[in-house]
DNA sequence: CATATATAATAAGCGTGCTTATTATTCAAG
DNA sequence: CTTGAATAATAAGCACGCTTATTATATATG
């Protein structure tokens, strides 16, 4: 029962990893006469769902570091995305909003990226993308939890994997 | 077919990215007492199968560009994980072999990975990991295929921005 | 043989993530 | 008010992916 695993599950980092890194790189190819890669069209969608958002919750939204949002808001500032204001009540804080040419963009993004995922699902039926999705889901919920989730037997894998 | 979609399709990206991150996350805190990233250890189990093997192989194995290899091994070499050595046969190729040390990282390495793949699966029942691993193989398929798979009518992205 | 093309590896430089450390500001106590 | 802890943002420097360009070697062709 435990072992009948090495199925493809002892290749599920590869996996994921590669349908992550084809993702990316489609949706840049497709995204690049914008001038956007896609961890700037991440930070600008969520700034769009929350215009006037301070670098330190988008580091939040997004789950990176304050100081990668840092950065990454340089190269956007620079390249006409988003502005900086300041916060009149906390002077420590930046204002994060999006540029008219920001705005505009973001359809074409949505676009775009409903385009990738279209394409990446093609041939996969509709109730096996649902079970795809809540698989994926729980994923993120069980890596999520701080540390190993209820696997207190983890038979060790020996067998087959790698 | 196409636009039925906004059930949780429109968050693909969100999600593989998210998965992606937190297992190389937990991975690396796992693993960080043997001194390895995730990128390392992908490198070394490929080397632990075909022991001796070029780095333009490598690069094709694990599809990434020969630099990135390059540069992987750079560090690699420097860690006292795998040795380069020249090939007779063609004094353009460096052969890349494991240390011992690296050998004996191999088993612990697996064990974890192992560890990983089934913490982030609990609560997943077989049938759904069935569906999931085949799903996601479908995805690398789709996404390796030189671009649109099937998808002729890609509006061309012109719509906006510049 | 000579020249042209292809291939293996590397160099330079950038984007995006990280850790660790610093600066400016806010807030909580004394 | 002053001292000290917490918070927002940034700086410095590293890992690892990329593109583009260079060097050395192999191979194919005239």
């Amino acid at each position: 029962m435990p072992l009948m695993v090495s199925d493809g599950i002892d290749r599920l980092g590869f996996l994921i990893h590669d349908v992550q890194r084809l993702m990316r790189k489609r949706f840049e190819a497709r995204a690049s006469g914008l001038g956007l890669s896609s961890a700037q069209w991440r930070l600008l969608v969520r700034v769009a769902k929350e215009d006037g958002v301070a670098q330190a919750r988008l580091a939040e939204l997004l789950e990176i570091e304050p100081i990668s949002v840092s950065r990454l808001v340089d190269r956007m500032e620079e390249g006409g995305w988003i502005e900086r204001r300041p916060d009149a009540a906390d002077r420590r804080v930046r204002m994060i909003f999006l540029t008219p040419k920001a705005s505009d963009a973001y359809a074409v993004i949505k676009s775009i990226a409903g385009e990738v995922y279209e394409e990446s699902l093609v041939g996969v039926k509709p109730e096996a993308r649902r079970v795809l999705i809540e698989g994926l889901e729980t994923m993120v919920r069980n890596l999520t939890d701080d540390e190993t989730p209820s696997v207190e037997k983890v038979k060790s894998t020996e067998g087959a994997a790698a």
